[in-house]
DNA sequence: ATTCGTCATGTGAGCGCTAACACGGCATAG
DNA sequence: CTATGCCGTGTTAGCGCTCACATGACGAAT
């Protein structure tokens, strides 16, 4: 078995210089019609491929993009890093993706590093972590980089669904049915998702003097999102709640189904991310729908212009949308 | 701002040749202690980082793997791509990320053509539909090649998690409640699985000379669902549902409930994935978990396996696991 | 003292490609 | 009829790295 068929082996045939064929094969410099017709009949018959190392290597140009992802299948993140291949294939551009266990300094770093030595042109981070704010401060390196995640204070370009926006929506939608407070099941506080929309909630209620009242923390769960449900039982004078997430929501409404509890006329309930399954709970699932796929376009784009040299605005934000459906309702 | 530093550029700063640090960087020839050091110093100096597309050039290996995902954000391929990044990464692999938004054959050779030109050294597939395998013969190429996808006939190395065994198990699990008989939803028939789990359960109700009833047909989203569980509702004498995924099976949940149809005292629901949601739905499912984070690591080694040329066994299968809950019961 | 082997290092070529320039040939202009 | 220009093509030198070999220094064996 010979190795590949390389430039000069289809220059060979054709009898022609390779410098021809790589004119051919770019469709730049100037070639005859006849001539090309022979370079690519030599193309077809050898079925050369030209190989992108080789020209990443002699351009310096890699067209290669490096994602790095959260060690895990959320909703969420899954569907950006498939909204930023898409995107990055339609503008010719090859994506590696390399995932992190854990959002701290010391993994980031090695994965930065990693992607750089694969000679990326530019880096996507999805880890929407507190500590990957620093993480990323720490991992210099003159690699164009964007971050998805919603912070005003990183110390890198970032694109984000706005969360605060989100957040706020739900709660006065909640609010609006006379309901006197909100409850927020939150995700993990070192999520800055988690953060901007517990925040969002709170200055909601501080805005308006509604007593606020403890916060139950999940772990974006199903699981801890039925153990907050339960917490919420106990508590008995609960009207409305805002859970971080759909699947921690998911949790809440089993709680509640479980403890006779009915969802809106006792409880009304409202999530975050419209999953596809959101439409399918009992009861369908009022939630903000984020648009994972334009983030990742979005996020894209930027990056590309960070990596043209074009200056890119400081903050791209997609706007969410409030997806009203039966799960929340007015006080009975 | 000058460009990276290069292997020459550390070798004048440690007064050596390039060969040396060479030799430092990737661990093998004989190097003396003290110039180990000086080079060494001078790596840690200058911020060099070894270009691998240079070294992928030079050996002829790139140690970089392709994976071909269906443009889906579908629990399981999102889950398997995990498994193989993580099993690539420990190897020290790096994954080059493709999707497809069609699984026919000029997609597929579009999308291992152009992972081929990134110099890939094996390349898998996720993308379990009937096509693929026709697909897959067409793009021709000698680059190792790894499916998922539960089929015999692929034209190449398959691994799969047995979906024969775990809908026939689920099919068992339900008639053994004493239901006359086991109502199906489908998944689409262009994808293997949902064949698959189709056949088992029709042959598990054949051996028993049970009546066979009619096929519903979903496309995986639980609005499929949805509307499968309400043409059951119609259909009336219906005692019990294999449902050929999660998703769908919430859909059939949803239609049940509605409908004042309770589960399982009237009708038992069984699914297939055990996504994490599955413990929390109303009542929670019934369900077959696969193993996506091995599957993924199996995938990898047997990929790894046919690079490096050890001829692997032709199949390699993981075991499925009935997860039994409470949206299955006896017969009313 | 000479030969040999080993260790530590250096040299040159080449992986497959492109950028930059060099060079004939033919048309047009002077 | 020579000068100027452009077109089509070839030549050369790298991109950053590794491989295969060459070289020199030193200790051990002859």
């Amino acid at each position: 078995m010979a190795r590949q068929p390389a430039l000069t082996d289809v220059a060979a045939l054709a009898g022609v210089s390779h410098m021809t064929v790589s004119r051919v094969i770019n469709g730049n410099g100037p070639v005859r019609p006849d001539t090309r017709r022979r370079v690519l009949a030599a193309v077809e018959q050898l079925g050369y491929r030209p190989n992108s190392l080789a020209r990443a290597l002699a351009t310096g140009r890699s067209h290669r993009l490096g994602v790095v992802a959260l060690d895990s299948v959320l909703y969420g993140p899954a569907s950006t890093l498939f909204g930023i291949e898409n995107a990055a294939r339609e503008s010719g551009y090859a994506i590696s993706i390399t995932s992190v266990s854990r959002p701290d300094r010391e993994s980031i770093g090695e994965a930065v590093d990693g992607l750089c030595r694969q000679g990326v042109e530019g880096i996507v981070v999805i880890a929407p972590h507190v500590a990957t704010g620093q993480a990323l401060e720490a991992a210099a390196t003159d690699v164009p980089l964007v971050a998805v995640a919603d912070s005003d204070q990183a110390p890198v370009p970032v694109v984000a669904v706005d969360q605060h926006d989100g957040a706020r929506r739900v709660t006065e939608h909640l609010l609006s049915f006379g309901h006197p407070t909100v409850w927020h099941v939150a995700g993990p506080c070192d999520w800055l998702d988690a953060r901007a929309r517990e925040n969002a909630w709170r200055s909601v209620l501080t805005e308006r003097d509604t007593r606020v009242p403890p916060v139950l923390r999940g772990d974006w769960s199903p699981r801890s999102g039925y153990l907050a449900g339960l917490a919420l039982v106990a508590e008995g004078e609960v009207g409305a709640v805002f859970v971080a997430n759909d699947q921690m929501a998911l949790g809440v409404l089993r709680a509640f189904s479980e403890s006779g509890v009915s969802v809106p006329d006792d409880v009304s309930v409202a999530g975050f991310d419209d999953v596809p399954e959101a439409a399918y709970f009992s009861p369908p699932l009022t939630t903000v729908r984020q648009d994972f796929i334009a983030l990742g376009r979005k996020t894209f784009d930027r990056l590309l212009r960070q990596i043209e040299g074009t200056r890119p605005s400081a903050r791209s934000i997609v706007p969410p949308e409030l997806i009203v459906r039966e799960s929340t309702g007015p006080a009975r």
